[in-house]
DNA sequence: TTTGTATATATCTATATTACTATATAGTGA
DNA sequence: TCACTATATAGTAATATAGATATATACAAA
């Protein structure tokens, strides 16, 4: 019953705000969210969101290697989560989409919630 | 210098709402990252979030074979993603948690950006 | 219980992705 | 040019996970 409840509350508002997306689509957004689905590139995300730094802060920051640092980052970059610009020897890079934020951000609240799922699991 | 003040702005952005994840908090938002970097996965949200469905109406919805429908219902299960309720011999599935719609639309709104970020590169 | 149907799970192979190591490239300055 | 530093990329072994197939479990009805 309590599903069938939150069912009928979602279905109303997926009807009202009806989500029309193409299997296409659903890949595209698959290969984002998998992106953020590794912690070593959302360990470079969380030092980025702090301020943008060079990939040499950035490994100091996150205490990875140098090649996997800068093979993250090329993956962030692919999925225009991070933008990039040379400073001679250097590069910085710097978080160049608000909705990363946001997105960790809904992420978290969700962790919450799943604690609270696993534990009604349990009980 | 496009980058360099894009990266202000977040920057400051970042220092008023602070991001304090632990790399525990990481893994654990990788892990539900990963949940959605699945295009069978989010075939089967986009089809919940019309309306809640059993096993068997999810088969016929997305086509897949029953065997990977019920694992990857499992894995949303796991992640709290979704709900289940037995009705006799069928399981009904249903979106358990609001999130979802923003997650997935949130992303919808990177794909566009992403989009413009590789003419960008073209260009 | 037996039979039939709906769902879950186990096992397999193929594929993708990681961290690692080593090497290549880009830029600076002599 | 050469030497030096910062970053990117190639190659490899190990690990994880997808889909396919087969099997097991849960429930309903006779």
């Amino acid at each position: 019953m309590a599903v069938r409840n939150q069912a009928q509350k979602v279905g109303a508002r997926s009807r009202s705000k009806r989500v029309n997306l193409t299997d296409a689509h659903l890949e595209e957004v698959a290969r984002l969210f998998g992106m953020l689905a590794e912690s070593s590139r959302l360990k470079l995300l969380r030092a980025l969101l702090d301020r943008p730094m060079t990939v040499s802060e950035l490994i100091q920051a996150t205490g990875m290697r140098q090649g996997n640092v800068s093979k993250h980052l090329g993956t962030l970059l692919l999925g225009g989560f991070v933008a990039r610009e040379r400073e001679g020897n250097f590069v910085r890079y710097a978080i160049s989409d608000p909705t990363v934020a946001s997105l960790c951000m809904l992420m978290c609240s969700r962790i919450e919630a799943e604690a609270r799922h696993r534990m009604r699991q349990l009980a």
